[in-house]
RNA sequence: GGCCCGUUGGUCAAGAGGUUAAGACGACGCCCUUUCACGGCGUAAUCAUGGGUUCAAUUCCCGUACGGGUCACCA
């Protein structure tokens, strides 16, 4: 086979050379030790938390004056939907995810571009037609069907599935039936020509799992489609080489076709980067665990967090416990320290899938937000409302002393409350407050019967006094539980309940009910001083 | 089915050849308390399993089981 004249008919067009190449897209100039990285997602629309879970590559890239990038990875036209570009960045950008170069919404920065692999057609060409002039790469013309007829024959004998050796029907054309194909208009693929041996086991060092054994790659896998675009694995080699990626930080379902990769690296005489595959985040389904699935889980999108209104930095802290071992302890020592100052480690990333706890999340986001004033909580809620309950937002800039009143009651001081993780859940905690939005939830204590109910309230009307101190008032609430035969003290109730109707507890909670409609709530006081006196007296008597 | 990866409490996990096997979340119980919270304390693990190496293994090696992933002209 004259493999220059195979390569001049599949690419005539293709003038440039790998040197080409190197010479535009030349070594970084970045002190050692540098990471450069990215996150290369396909445009499919869908932006899920793994996106963001790689996205870890920044800081990585961060703590040691490297690069990271953007790479869109276009190349299945099929799959590719409008505007997901602009999603994936708009959502990298929500969590403060920042970019040093590569696509854009405007098109794209830096010098390693283009970076939508689609616009790179001629660089992977230029490099498939230089493995076909090395006899490395050879068309194959097989249907769709003579594959599956393949596949099921390997299945049945249980031979190893792939385009190999027998099965490698077009490996060995010559140039005319080649020719003869093509002048027919027969669509073909680039396959690999790979002489690896099943048997072999080649080490990579993995940056998380460390040193890694794989069996050499011994299927003629497809470079390019029939359309030119090539496949990923193709792409990434071409990609990471040439916008000189040091660290490859991917999901571990790419595990499976690390021999191809590092096959591609070693014949092309390209240095491999370090690969860090991070291990999937799972969910249990039913007795089982399972990969967190699109379909199935909203949680997986990142729209999700973003619509319930977990603040980002939330969302980073609680993936930052699960992706390094050591955050946590870092965090509980630093607890307001940005999670930006916690160096990194991949050594500390674990290999084993994690059960995504939404739970967890949620604690970490009510701590969180506890620790926020008043004023970043306002606005962190407005903003959100004005994208996801415009009622709200209305509401909230129309009484924004009001609210801003709402939101400070239990904040501050050694132990703020942590009553919401998220700004739907503020929304929600927060509208017994706004009259507007004021609905009763909870019951009246049971220990209550109806005529004490109608005692308790009216006496505590009788000697309500907004001038009082904190103090005097709840001397008044003692004293009105005591006349009606409650208990002031919790423990004496509860060593001789007999002796009692109930105890201030249930006093306490039927005021709490009347006027937030719920038996969980802070400090009734400061809540009656933020509705003002009239509204206080209102729900109280409409509750009597 | 082949191949790859994994397995410490309900969940996330630290850990080292010899430890009382950290810590966090969740659950439950108790305490504090001026209600609701917050907070404090406490309870719950024969480190998947069989064998080997060793004075000693949960920690090293091999097998088994289980779980997960992957085997496309999808990424």
């Amino acid at each position: 086979m004259d493999n220059q004249a195979l390569a001049a008919l599949l690419f005539p067009d293709i003038t440039k050379s790998i040197a080409d190449y190197e010479a535009l897209y030349p070594p970084r100039d970045l002190p050692d030790g540098a990471v450069v990285t990215r996150i290369a997602p396909s445009p499919t629309g869908f932006v899920h938390l793994g996106n963001l879970y790689n996205a870890i590559g920044e800081r990585l890239a961060r703590q040691t004056n490297g690069v990271f990038y953007l790479r869109i990875e276009d190349t299945d036209q099929k799959r590719e939907v409008e505007g997901a570009v602009e999603a994936v960045i708009d959502a990298m950008n929500f969590y403060g995810v920042k970019f040093d170069e590569g696509a854009t919404v405007e098109g794209e920065t830096g010098k390693y571009g283009p970076y939508r692999q689609r616009q790179r057609k001629e660089l992977y060409q230029t490099i498939a037609k230089s493995l076909v002039e090395r006899g490395l790469a050879y068309p194959c013309f097989c249907t769709e069907e003579q594959l599956t007829e393949m596949r099921d024959e390997q299945m049945a004998n249980k031979e190893n599935i792939g385009y190999y050796g027998k099965y490698a029907a077009c490996r060995d054309l010559t140039l005319e039936q080649v020719q003869e194909k093509i002048s027919a208009g027969l669509p073909w693929v680039l396959r690999f020509r790979s002489s690896g041996d099943a048997e072999k086991m080649i080490p990579v060092q993995d940056g998380i799992r460390g040193e890694l054994h794989v069996q050499e790659n011994y299927t003629d896998f497809v470079l390019l489609k029939s359309d030119g675009i090539p496949t990923y694995h193709f792409a990434h080699v071409c990609d990471d080489h040439f916008m000189r990626t040091t660290h490859v930080i991917r999901d571990e379902s790419w595990l499976a076709t690390l021999p191809i990769h590092v096959q591609m690296f070693d014949t092309l005489g390209w240095q491999r980067p370090v690969y860090c595959h991070t291990a999937t985040l799972m969910k249990m389904d039913g007795e089982s665990k399972r990969k967190l699935s699109k379909r199935k889980d909203p949680e997986l999108a990142l729209s999700y967090y973003r619509a319930e209104g977990f603040p980002p930095e939330a969302v980073w802290l609680y993936l930052l416990t699960v992706l390094n071992s050591n955050f946590e302890e870092w965090h509980m020592a630093n607890p307001d320290a940005n999670s930006r100052e916690f160096t990194f480690s991949l050594e500390k990333m674990s290999s084993s899938g994690a059960l995504f706890d939404l739970a967890k999340l949620d604690n970490i986001a009510k701590d969180y937000l506890s620790r926020q004033s008043a004023d970043m909580v306002y606005d962190g809620l407005l903003a959100w409302a004005k994208e996801y309950d415009t009622a709200l937002a209305a509401r909230m800039e129309a009484k924004a002393d009001f609210f801003r009143a709402a939101i400070s009651v239990g904040r501050g001081g050694d132990k703020p409350r942590k009553d919401y993780g998220s700004w739907a859940q503020a929304a929600k905690f927060l509208s017994f407050y706004d009259s507007e939005t004021f609905v009763r939830e909870d019951e009246c204590p049971e220990n209550v019967s109806a005529e004490d109910r109608k005692a308790i309230l009216t006496g505590y009307l009788e000697t309500l006094n907004f001038a009082d101190t904190p103090e005097e008032w709840f001397a008044k609430v003692k004293e009105l539980t005591e006349q009606l035969g409650y208990a002031v003290q919790v423990k004496k109730y509860k060593k001789n309940p007999e002796l009692y109707k109930g105890s201030i507890v249930d006093v306490s909670n039927l005021i709490r009910v009347a006027l937030t409609g719920r038996q969980n709530s802070p400090d009734l006081w400061e809540i009656s001083h933020v509705l003002g006196e009239a509204e206080t007296r209102r729900r109280i008597e409409e509750y009597q």
